[in-house]
DNA sequence: TATAAATATATGTTACAACATATAATGTTT
DNA sequence: AAACATTATATGTTGTAACATATATTTATA
C-alpha cells in the first residue's frame, strides 16, 4: 500500500508527499532497527558511538569531543552516552594527561566481542534496501545527496 | 558535502549507504522544522495530532483511538497528547455518550487559529525538497513507496 | 603574570517516548 | 444474566533527549 493510500491522498503535492514520505519511510525503516538493538540492551546513540569506537581504533584513544562530531546527532549528549557504555565494561575511559580537560576513551575488548555478537545488525542493514535495484539505490543516494546539499547546513 | 566525503567514505556498499543516507538527511530535514515548532511551543507529535483534528473535523469530535490510528508514530501516547493540547486550550475533550469509554476530541478556534499562525510551517514544507525537479521527486517517492513495499510491514 | 577568553567535559533539569499495567465500559458466550 | 473477553483510555515508571549551566583546564591578552 502506498503512503498516499495510506493517507487518503491528502497532499498538497508531490513536494510535500515527498517530505511525509521520508520522514514516514525512514522512520518504518528505523523501527525494525532499533528493536534488534533493544534485544541488545543498547540506544541507537550507544551503538552508534561504539561502532566509530571501533571504526577510528587505529587512532584510539579518542576524545568525547572526537566522537561527538562523528555522531548521527547534532549535540549528542556524548559524554552521558559513554557513561553508559562504560558502566557495561564496552569502553575503558581515563583521563588524558596531555590535557587534562580531556578524556581518552577506548573500545575494550568486551566491546568489541559485542559488536561481534551483533553481527547479524550488519546484515539486516545491507538487506534493508534491497527491494531497489543496485541502480535504483545509487539513484537515491544521489537524490538524497541533492536535497542535503540544498538545504544549506553549516559543513 | 556529500555523505560519502563527511563519513570517510566507509561504507560497506550502496546500499549500505542509503539507509544511513535516509537516516542521515531525514533527520537533518526534520531538524529544521522542529527548530520552528519549539519557538511555537508544541511538540512535533503535537502538532500532528492538531494537524489530525483539523484534517478531519467534518467527522468531528474524533476518539483517541482515531487520531491514534492515524498518526504517524505507531503506538503513540495520544491519551495524553490530547492532554497537553486540552492544556493549552487547543482541543476540547468530552465523554462520549454513545460509548462511555470513548472520548470525543474536537479543535476549538484557539486551535485553529493556532494552526492559521503556523502557516510559515506549510510552505516550510513545500520548500524543504524544493532544490529537487518535479520529475526528481516524483522519482523518490516511488522509491520510497517501493522501499516501503519491500519491507512487508503490517498494513 | 594576572586576567580574561576559550575549550572539554560534566551535571542539573524538564519533558517526553516507550513500555507495562490498570480501570472502566462494552461485547460475547453459555 | 453471570462470567469472561475485548476495547478505549488512563496512569505509572524508567530512561533519555534537549536544553541550560557549571567546573576544570588550557590558551590568549593586556
Amino acid at each position: 500500500m502506498t503512503l498516499e493510500e495510506e493517507l487518503n491522498g491528502r497532499f498538497r503535492n508531490e513536494y510535500h508527499k515527498g517530505l511525509i514520505n521520508l520522514t514516514y519511510t525512514t522512520r518504518q525503516l528505523n523501527y525494525g532497527f532499533l528493536q534488534t538493538l533493544k534485544k541488545h540492551d543498547i540506544t541507537e546513540q550507544q551503538y552508534n558511538a561504539l561502532r566509530i569506537l571501533r571504526g577510528f581504533r587505529s587512532q584510539a584513544p579518542l576524545s568525547i569531543g572526537f566522537i561527538k562530531e562523528r555522531m548521527l546527532d547534532r549535540d549528542s549528549d556524548v559524554s552521558r552516552l559513554v557513561d553508559k557504555l562504560y558502566d557495561k565494561g564496552l569502553v575503558s575511559r581515563n583521563e588524558n594527561p596531555d590535557d587534562r580537560r580531556q578524556k581518552s576513551v577506548e573500545i575494550t575488548e568486551k566491546g568489541l566481542t559485542f559488536l561481534e555478537s551483533m553481527g547479524g545488525c550488519k546484515n539486516m542493514e545491507d538487506n534493508m534496501l534491497k527491494c531497489l535495484t543496485e541502480k535504483e539505490v545509487k539513484e537515491l543516494n544521489r537524490l538524497l545527496d541533492k536535497i542535503r546539499e540544498g538545504q544549506g547546513y553549516p559543513k
